[in-house]
DNA sequence: ATCTCTCTTTAGAATAGATCTAGTTTGAGA
DNA sequence: TCTCAAACTAGATCTATTCTAAAGAGAGAT
């Protein structure tokens, strides 16, 4: 796991304790947290963050990349720090989003796919489902 | 394509020139319209659908199973009376949601997958890149 | 050490998409 | 024709996010 202040620094972003928390509490999580769970975890112990400044820093990691928005829920935002190739998986039930490694699915980026998009940026699979969690009870 | 009296019919529901008009407003379109662009198309020529309606319909077809919500951009929530498995693609330049045919990816529903998610109820593949209109300009 | 300039943070106001409320309309069935 | 539940509506409300304008902080210059 890389440093906060080395990616902040290599993106020529300041380092301010701000955003090196947001940073590390995204790197440290699996749960793909909304703003407003990012802005629950920071205050929790000692207020330090305000609304605007995580609304203003998530905005500004993704614009440099180095956090990705998640947003296959109606209405739900979520911010991933996992910017490595992955797939989704979203319970139905419980509302979990889980990360699906890259190599299930094979090569998804072939010749078919030209003719509609010529260049690609990007490919994620998303699942839809039950957890085995949910499904056993 | 069948006609929206049928579906409307079929799942239970009242057929009224409201609901009959977005159905097949959405059914007759490509560009997965946000709740908006069915309100400014609805009512372009002769206004007879409110804003409170447009929103209780499109929340009532998809309870039902008649559109499914599209949300894959942030803050963009599109309705798609396709409800054939298949997969989209979105440019990232010119914003354009298309349809990609569910075939183009073969099977994914494969023995790994059921690891984590032993019941899947939806597969779908987003593509995100360049559409060959904004490529070539 | 002080100044300066730019970037960052902040509280609170504003915005916009979606939902809710309460009253009205509609139409199928008695 | 009457009744009643379902559907429609305007406008109020809610809520996630963005905007605004002012204060804070820190790196380099003097
Ligand atoms: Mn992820
Ligand atoms: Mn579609
Ligand atoms: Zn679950
Ligand atoms: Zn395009």
């Amino acid at each position: 796991m890389v440093d906060p202040s080395m990616l902040l620094e290599r993106k020529g972003l300041k380092i301010t304790p701000q955003r090196y928390a947001i940073l590390k509490f995204l790197q440290h999580t699996t749960i793909h947290p909304t703003a407003d769970e990012v802005i629950e975890q920071l205050n929790r112990d000692l207020p330090m963050t305000s609304r605007a400044t995580v609304y203003n820093t998530l905005n500004t990691l993704r614009d440099v990349g180095l956090v990705h928005e998640v947003t296959h829920e109606a209405g739900v935002l979520r911010y991933d720090a996992n910017i490595d190739p992955h797939h989704h998986f979203i319970c139905s039930q419980c509302g979990k989003l889980e990360d699906l490694d890259w190599k299930l699915f094979g090569n998804l980026n072939h010749e078919a796919l030209s003719a509609q998009c010529p260049v690609v940026e990007n490919i994620e699979v998303i699942v839809r489902g039950v957890c085995r969690h949910c499904r056993n009870r």
